[in-house]
DNA sequence: AAACCGCCCAACCGCCACTCC
DNA sequence: AGGAGTGGCGGTTGGGCGGTT
């Protein structure tokens, strides 16, 4: 019935109206909430404005590589409900983590010409990415140690990044209600940080390389994946055959290469 | 320099569940 | 019980921007 609704990027005086209101009213029933304020703005476009964008301590960008490892563990788990994702990654909004899937995740699958839900390309997730995430956040957060990145809580790194050596992979999140916490802000201390154009690339690395230690005779046994079919998925002959490896790198963005593509199409994808 | 293209992300939409009267 | 109002969620869209031709 409002004819004058206004809809579209918000301005810094509607930003300015509605923090100034919720600062001192509190949120909470939007819609009475939008037309107190002043703002020509139905109650979800408030909350949603609020939620994702002015609340305090809301990060925007830099989706950190732990971030990025437990948003593949959480979304292997939960599937696309990005708000229960989104409770895990304090700061993280469930839009953002669904815009990164779509934009960065979704894209290895489409350049895989498979669907972002198949088994194949989940265990592409599974048994590639994931454990190379966790040798970067070994690498990049420090040492061999059991000291925590600066960015989780010991309970969680130690649960996500001490890896077993026999090459089990897994977060063993024991505690369902567990949520990391980071320790500070954006941007801070030794946090892994990575460009919000780079976020998974660059992991796989042709020009050969060493096998990780979680790869070690090329078989990954993964157990606490309930919902496959197998728990152990085959790698052996990879690098024999192809000179692949799975060496570092920086960004995600060149983990698919033409020749990376063709290579996970032959080995995962054979129905193409 | 300009036209084009693809990517990213903020915001909207539709649906469903819940609450209150 | 049931209807209206509201909140929350996942899917989708479109504008801005940077890179390329």
């Amino acid at each position: 019935m409002n004819m004058d609704l206004r809809k579209g990027p918000w301005t810094a005086e509607e930003d300015t109206l509605l923090n100034n209101y919720i600062t001192i009213h509190g949120e909470g029933r939007w819609n009475s909430l939008a037309r107190c304020a002043g703002l020509k703005r139905t109650g979800k476009s408030c909350r949603l404005r609020w939620l994702n964008y002015l609340r305090p301590n809301v990060k925007r960008g830099n989706i950190t590589l732990q971030e990025q490892l437990l948003i593949l563990e959480l979304h292997s788990r939960y599937g696309n409900r990005w708000s229960k994702i989104a409770q895990h990654l304090p700061g993280r909004t469930d839009n953002e983590i669904k815009n990164y899937w779509r934009t960065r995740v979704q894209k290895q699958a489409k350049q895989l010409k498979c669907d972002v839900n198949s088994k194949q390309f989940r265990d592409t997730m599974r048994y590639v990415w994931m454990p190379r995430l966790v040798e970067r956040i070994k690498a990049a957060g420090g040492d061999s140690t059991p000291t925590a990145p600066a960015t989780y809580g010991h309970h969680m790194s130690s649960q996500i990044l001490d890896m077993p050596r026999n090459g089990e992979f897994g977060l063993g999140y024991s505690d369902p209600g567990l949520r990391p916490e980071f320790s500070g802000g954006p941007s801070e201390g030794s946090e892994t940080q990575v460009s919000p154009v780079s976020d998974m690339t660059d992991y796989y690395d042709f020009s050969g390389g060493h096998c990780s230690d979680s790869q070690q005779n090329g078989v990954i046994s993964y157990p606490e994946q309930a919902d496959t079919s197998s728990g152990c998925l085959e790698f052996e002959g990879l690098e024999q055959s192809n000179g692949w490896s799975l060496g570092g790198g920086d960004s995600l963005e060149n983990l698919l290469n033409d020749e990376d593509i063709w290579f996970l199409k032959q080995q995962f994808f054979d129905d193409f």
